[in-house]
DNA sequence: CGGTACCTTGACCACTTTCAATTTGCGTGG
DNA sequence: CCACGCAAATTGAAAGTGGTCAAGGTACCG
């Protein structure tokens, strides 16, 4: 490891995802969902689904965003994901769901049967595949999270965080507005909120992100280039 | 969260893997590895497969402990798990291997190409199930660690490791022996070798641990319950 | 326009890292 | 079989980073 100050840290090209995803425009299981699948609307902070509940439906986010998250018994969430428009949840669980699911703010969501899904399991090889495909993505996506956790100070951890999920949020006028309170990342990464905060402030000051009131960032144009790199 | 020396660290009850995995015994897989698999032999400290690799063959750990890990562009390497016999490694990913797997010391394996896994797939339910739970167990695994590098002081994380790996060691007279180094356990816990060295003496100082040179030891029965727990 | 929940900031403390110096353990060759 | 040498592990001291507790400040919603 080198000093903190001379080298960016680079976390991309060997975490990122082995090109595995299936080009999700032509999706089969978008397809499943759209035909087959029911709508639903849950309000901000309300559970979705608790962990060791017997799995009825899969879940397709639409509009908003849900978090993924565990509970240790001294009261501790670790929440794995943020899960946005067009995410899928449960994918990965055979009968119940291994976490928790919440809604950050007004979520909508598209549900389909377990029946169902499994029985175009059993029919369509491409419907396997792109099963696969989403499995591969979402343990990925968690080995970029242990990285990050492993060896990134608290705003190198935060620049890596916004930078993978700004281009899912919705945006006004540049800026993307960030629907996860300041404890709710802390929670994702593995911080403290008053850590969490200061590294906005860090970074604001450094100038690698812009801000507009505490939820609306945008990344600087120097700072994508480096992250992409 | 509470203060570190009241409340001891559980971890488990919510993390640990909702049962959904196949009974090993009778496993389908381990059949096909059998009767169409070929074994091989690996001396310590080789690359068996390299990231981004096109996958040719899927494995099976027979004997010996493989490290699967990434290495970032500043020369971090992150540890994601140790297989040892009986795991199976490249089972999540389609075409390429997404991690590195090297030997930790001498290793055997048995070697499945890919074309024969993709046949017995397409033909046979019961093997993509057990694929479809050996996924969800990468994935739970990868969120075990993912909440020990979160929360976890560094004693606590390497308790919760060996508790993990021991019974899975080969064991001489009750101590179980850790094939890997400091430096290994520490780029799997996000810890410096240091470090790993201090939890271990203090794990030691404490009663919680026995051992027996620097990689023979034996988990304390009192911890042992309280891991449990 | 006020209240409340969330965010920011400060001060202090604990833990982990880093760098460096020993010490230990183990395989090899004399 | 013992001694040597090297790699790995341990230990120490100093410095940095993040956590905790506590006190403001800000933004948003009714």
């Amino acid at each position: 490891m080198q000093t903190t100050t001379q080298i960016p840290y680079k976390t991309s090209s060997h975490l990122a995802p082995v090109s595995q995803t299936q080009d999700r425009r032509s999706s089969r299981l978008d397809e499943v969902f759209r035909l087959q699948g029911h709508s639903l609307s849950v309000p901000a902070q309300r559970t979705i689904v608790s962990h060791g509940q017997a799995i009825e439906n899969r879940y397709q986010v639409i509009a908003g965003f849900v978090r993924c998250c565990t509970f240790t018994e001294d009261g501790y969430r670790q929440i794995f994901r943020f899960a946005g428009p067009g995410d899928m949840l449960g994918y990965v669980d055979l009968e119940r769901w291994h976490y928790t699911a919440e809604a950050v703010d007004k979520v909508a969501l598209r549900a389909l049967p377990n029946q169902i899904l499994e029985i175009g399991l059993a029919e369509d090889a491409a419907l396997r595949r792109e099963m696969r495909a989403i499995c591969a993505e979402e343990l990925a996506c968690r080995e970029r999270q242990l990285t990050w956790l492993s060896y990134l100070p608290s705003e190198e951890r935060l620049m890596a965080f916004l930078s993978e999920i700004e281009g899912r949020l919705p945006a006004q006028q540049g800026f993307a507005k960030l629907p996860m309170s300041r404890q709710d990342i802390g929670d994702h990464l593995g911080m403290s909120l008053e850590t969490v905060s200061r590294a906005f402030g860090t970074l604001k000051r450094g100038g690698r992100i812009a801000m507009n009131g505490c939820s609306r960032f945008r990344i600087a144009a120097g700072e994508r280039a480096a992250q992409a790199a």
